[in-house]
Parts: C-alpha cells; structure tokens; sequence
DNA sequence: GCTCGCTCTTGATCTGAGTCAAGCGAGACC
DNA sequence: GGTCTCGCTTGACTCAGATCAAGAGCGAGC
C-alpha cells in the first residue's frame, strides 16, 4: 500500500478512487495503466438480498469484486439440504480463476454491491501481471483457510459455541474501519435466520434458541431481530470454544 | 504430460523418474534442468503411522511432496477436541506457501513416504517459473473444493452418509491407476477408526455402528477390520446422499 | 505361553438438537 | 382498516448420535 503512495491520485481511475479493493483487495495487484484498462469494461451494480450472482454448474464469464455487503457461498444437496460453505464481505473477489467450475452457488445475503468485469480482462491481465495471479492465490489460501475453521466449527463445536463463533466472524469481517479497540461493539447482522442456520449447519429454531440464550445471559442485546450489541468480545469469545 | 514426451528420459533425474509429482504434481511444472537443481537438495524419507509432519503455529522450514500414503492435517481445539480438516494423497503437496503459519498440523495417517526439500529452493523457484505458482495455486484451488464438499457433509450429512461418502472419497483418490472402470474395488483403509470420526465429526463408536450397518446391507465387506470390498460403488453412492 | 496395550465392536442409556406446531409482530398490498 | 406473507420465537415431543461400560481380538514384548 504504501508502495503506491508516490502514484498521484489523478492516474487512478476515478471509479477505483474510494474503493477498497484497490488497498486489500486484488486490484492492489495493478499498475495504473492496468487499472485504468480494466476500469474501461468493469460495470457496477447493486443487488437486493436473496438475488443469486453465480450458478453452481454453470461456467462463469464474468468475475467481480465485493465492493459492498455479504454475499453467500453455498451448496445445495439433490433433496434440497444445503449448507453455506463461505461469506465473503468487500472487498473479497467472486468467481473461480481457471474456468474451473466450484460448484458453488453465490446470493446476496443483503443489499450487495458488485464490480464486476469480464472473464477475458482479467485472463488478460493476469497473463501479463504475475503479481495478480499471486493475489489470486494469496485470496484462495486465505478462503482455504477460513473453510478450515468453519470444518473444525461444524464437526466439533456445539450449537451455542457456534452462534457465538459465527458472531465473532461476522465482527472480525466487517467495518475493520471502526476498530478502535474497544471491547464493545455493535453491528445489523447481514443474514437472516435462515441463513446463519444454513452456514452453522443448525436449524432456524435452534439459532432463535441459541440468540436469546445469549440475549439472557447478557452477552449481546438484540434489537429489531437484525441489531446485535456485543457489550464484551472478550467474554463472547469465551463461549465459544476457540480457547 | 504429453507435452514432456519428447524430452529423453536420461535428463530426469533419477530420483524423479517414477515419481507421480512429476505428472499429476507440481513438479510437472519444472523444466528438466529445474527439476535436477530441485533434486539435489530433496531428501526422501519414510515415516511411520501418526509421525506428525508439521505442528500448527510453528512455521516450516521445508515442503514436501506425498510420495507415498495418507497425511491427515488437523485442527485442535483447546480441550481437546479434534477435527481432520483435510487428507492429502500423494502426489500432494505438503506445506504452505508464503510462509503464513496455517493453523493445521500434518500426521502421518499410515505409513508415509516424503520428498522433502528445503523452502528457500521452493522459492526460489517460484520466483523463476510463474508456471510453479500456477500450479500451486491450483493445488489450493482443489483443496478449497475439497475443504467446502467436506464442510456440506459435515454440516448436513447423516452419520451414514457420511461413512459412505468417506469411503467413495477414499476409492476417489487411491491408486487411480486400478482404475478398470469396473463398479466393485478393494482397498486398505489408511485410517484407524479414530481418525475416521475425527475426519467426519463422529465417535468411534458412531464408525462402528455405521460400517457394521453397511456390512449388514452388503454395501461392504470387511475383513480384519482394515481391508475393504465395495462390491457395487453404484449402490455406495446411493446411500452418500450426493444424488 | 502370558500379559499388556491398542483397536474395534456391541449394548444400554442419555441428551442436544431436530421436528412439529402454534403464535406474534411488522411491513406490503388491497 | 383488514388480511397476507415473511421472519422470528417459543413450547412439547422425538430421535440420531453421544456417552458410558463391557468385552473380544490381536500383535508386541518379556
């Protein structure tokens, strides 16, 4: 990032001026030109909670950056059982390098906003910019990773350790701006019910159960069903078998 | 593969001559001459069963390829609670790239062989051959896959389901030469009953009952615990939950 | 040959999460 | 205002898989 400094602000296109991907995400990969050349095709957009962004089984001919919201990584059992495999908060990349198809299904879980670009530009450009690839890859370990933990939260951790686990990821991903250090936080879950239950592997009555358990043991306060106030990380963290 | 076909075979090394990692693996990526410089400093090894390989939080100082046998990475929770996050088949590749401690540790499932080689060789490799990274990251790529299949089976598979499916896993990976493309194989199972459960999130016990099940429906037939008969890998499926 | 330790099986019982069912609150639409 | 739908909660009951307990089989070491 700090490598970028020097560059004056009026050779980034005006598009990519605010966004985050530019900073954390892969397009910190590109040189001014290659940003200003793959600014040329992208196509903003924003989406309502539920719409579905990519199909499992069907090839990909567009990818996009994660420019605002939470989209849903899932999959989907031929008796209709399904499970979330992933989250991805801004500014993470959407879609699978090489073509390959995941077979994953990504929705918005709220109101989601996407850059997105065609397959082409960025086979372009990752021929010519190996350092693109090597986000590519650095973004594919860390998803591996974070599969990894959710193994070990599925397999092993109780209904109640997941809840509270499945809170500290959701404080973790988002607004990393607001950190300041305090133990206290306060945040509008992104998902519905339905849907945490999707990706703790637990059923709709069984998050309800688990959130007012917490609410009664004062670990978080609940408002509107969506608003969630953690007064203390620390002791959420406690209960949620990660130490 | 095809594409190395007409390089003479004498400017292999000899090491490296039989080895799957030079076709399926990521040394396919190497030109001969990298190949000999990657070989002079790898040391073939053989462990025995429940070896550990590499310890979470402790960064590494040398990859490996799988040569030989099952290599279980783990995930432990502070109480003792385990969880196989992932199982590597040769010709694997052992290790994390870039350094980054990856929070899984490495055992020897059965009795494993090794091509080991110290990091800095890997990196300097990588920087001289895009093609190495590619490769790698398509290693990452797959187990991402893997990771997220294993995470619906956790999430919403049946104790029964997922002892079937871990058994197609196993027939999925082994030996892919005995494959005639028949319906019925035969194997070793790699992993002890344990490991079994802490791969699908089950008691030992739970593998018990279940294979006994499976037994009993002549899904299966096993003898001296360890050896495996699928007579019909059509029925297995059936009951795996995957259609 | 005998014992020890390890792996695996089987049975009896328990329990955490699922299932089924009812009802509430809030926004959308008529 | 009334009714529908959707998201959520709560209670009663059930059940799949965990837990607890006993014992069998078998190879290693003495």
């Amino acid at each position: 990032m700090s490598k970028r400094k020097d560059i004056h602000n009026s050779d980034i296109p005006v598009v990519c001026r605010a966004c985050e991907a530019r900073h954390r995400g892969v397009c910190g990969a590109l040189t001014p030109e290659q940003l200003l050349k793959l600014s040329q095709h992208t196509k903003l957009s924003s989406v309502k909670p539920d719409t579905t962004l990519l199909e499992a089984e069907t090839p990909i001919d567009a990818y996009s950056n994660v420019v605002r919201g939470v989209v849903k990584l899932s999959k989907l059992m031929p008796d209709g059982r399904q499970q979330i495999v992933g989250l991805q908060f801004a500014p993470d990349f959407l879609g699978r390098p090489f073509q390959r198809d995941s077979g994953v299904s990504a929705e918005a879980a709220d109101q989601v906003a996407l850059c997105s670009f065609p397959r082409r530009i960025l086979e372009q450009l990752t021929e010519e910019s190996p350092e693109l690839e090597h986000k590519l890859h650095e973004q594919a370990l860390r998803e591996l990773d974070e599969a990894r933990d959710l193994m070990l939260m599925l397999g092993r951790k109780t209904a109640g350790e997941k809840v509270a686990s499945f809170l500290l990821l959701l404080i973790d991903h988002m607004d990393p701006e607001g950190n300041d250090d305090t133990d206290t936080v306060s945040f509008e879950l992104p998902l519905k019910r339905a849907d945490i239950a999707d990706f703790l592997g637990l059923t709709i009555e069984t998050i309800s159960r688990q959130l007012t358990k917490l609410r009664k043991a004062k670990l978080v306060e609940i408002e509107n069903n969506r608003t969630i106030t953690v007064p203390s990380i620390e002791r959420l963290r406690n209960v949620s078998g990660d130490f």
